[in-house]
DNA sequence: ATGTGTATGTTGGTGGCGCCAACGTTGGCG
DNA sequence: CGCCAACGTTGGCGCCACCAACATACACAT
C-alpha cells in the first residue's frame, strides 16, 4: 500500500472520518445478515427504551430527520417490527411501538453491534479504550450544542 | 434535545461515527466556499506531496475507488487545478500532474481544513488531542491491514 | 511468438447516510 | 377567528464508498 498523504494522515478529522468507515462496515456486516441498516437500528433502540415515540421524537432521539424516520419506521412495519397507529390524543402524531418481534430483532442486532466493538477496539487496552470513549464523548457532547 | 438511547450513546462506533457527521461537516463548509470537496483535497494532497501520480495510485494513497479517482481528476482539469497527459513509458496509465492553480487551491483548502480541525479539538486540551489522535491512529493503521 | 494473466482507465450503477423544501393536516394560542 | 408551530409525508439532492463490466495495454511464462 503506497503511503497516504501526511496533510491527511495527521488530521483529526481524516482519522475520525476514515475510522468511521470501518466502524461502519462491521457494524453494517452484522446488519445486512439482518437485512437491516443503522437507521432500523436506532429507531428499535429508542423504542425499546423509552418506549412508544411519535415520529418527530424518534427524529430527535435517534439524530434523524423527519423524512428518514418516516422510511425507517415504514419498513420496520413490513416486517413487523414495529406497529404505526395514529395518536388518538393529537390527530398528527404517529404512536410507533415495537412488537415482541421487533424486539428480537434488536437482540439480534446488539449480538452483531457487540461483536463489531469488540473488532474495532481490537488492538486497544481496557483502559485505552475507556480513555477514546471518554474523549469521544466530550466531543460529541460538545458539538450537539453549538 | 430528547435522550439519545443508551444503547447508542455509549457505544464508541456510534460515538465515533456521528463525531465523524460533525468532522465532515466543518470540513464541508470551508471546502463548498471553495468549490471543493474532500476527494479533490485528497487528490490534490497527494500530488503535491508525492508529485506526478498514475490515478491507480491516486487511488491507493487517498483510499479511493479509481471509478471515482477518475471523477475527482475529471473536475479538479475542468478548473484547471490539475492536468492528464498520457504516460508515455505506460500507454494505460495517464500522469496527473497539479498546476500551480491547483497549489493554491490546496493551500486554501488546508487553511479551511485547519480551522476545522480547531473546531473540531475545540473543547480538547493539548495533552488530550494528542492522545486521541494517538489511539485512532492505532486503530486506523490496524485496520488498513486486515 | 504466443497466450495468459494482470493492471489501468472508464462507464454506469447501487446503497447508506445526512439534509432540505414543500405540502396538507392538526393543535395551540393570542 | 386567525395566526403560527408541529407533524407526517413526498420527492429530491449531495457526498462517500463500493461494485461489475469492458477495452486497452503491459508483463511474463511457455
Amino acid at each position: 500500500m503506497e503511503d497516504t498523504p501526511a496533510r491527511l494522515a495527521d488530521k483529526p478529522s481524516w482519522l475520525l472520518t476514515q475510522l468511521a468507515v470501518h466502524a461502519h462496515r462491521l457494524a453494517s456486516e452484522g446488519f445486512v445478515e439482518a437485512g437491516a441498516r443503522g437507521y432500523h437500528y436506532r429507531v428499535l433502540a429508542a423504542l425499546d427504551e423509552f418506549g412508544v415515540a411519535s415520529q418527530a421524537e424518534l427524529g430527535r432521539r435517534c439524530n434523524m430527520d423527519r423524512s428518514d424516520v418516516v422510511a425507517a419506521v415504514t419498513e420496520l412495519e413490513e416486517k413487523g417490527f414495529v406497529e404505526r397507529t395514529q395518536d388518538p390524543k393529537d390527530r398528527r402524531r404517529n404512536m410507533v411501538m415495537v412488537t415482541e418481534l421487533g424486539r428480537t430483532q434488536l437482540c439480534r442486532l446488539d449480538r452483531a453491534l457487540d461483536q463489531a466493538q469488540d473488532d474495532l477496539l481490537g488492538p486497544l487496552s481496557a483502559q485505552e479504550r475507556q480513555t477514546l470513549t471518554r474523549l469521544l464523548g466530550v466531543l460529541l457532547t460538545h458539538h450537539q450544542r453549538g
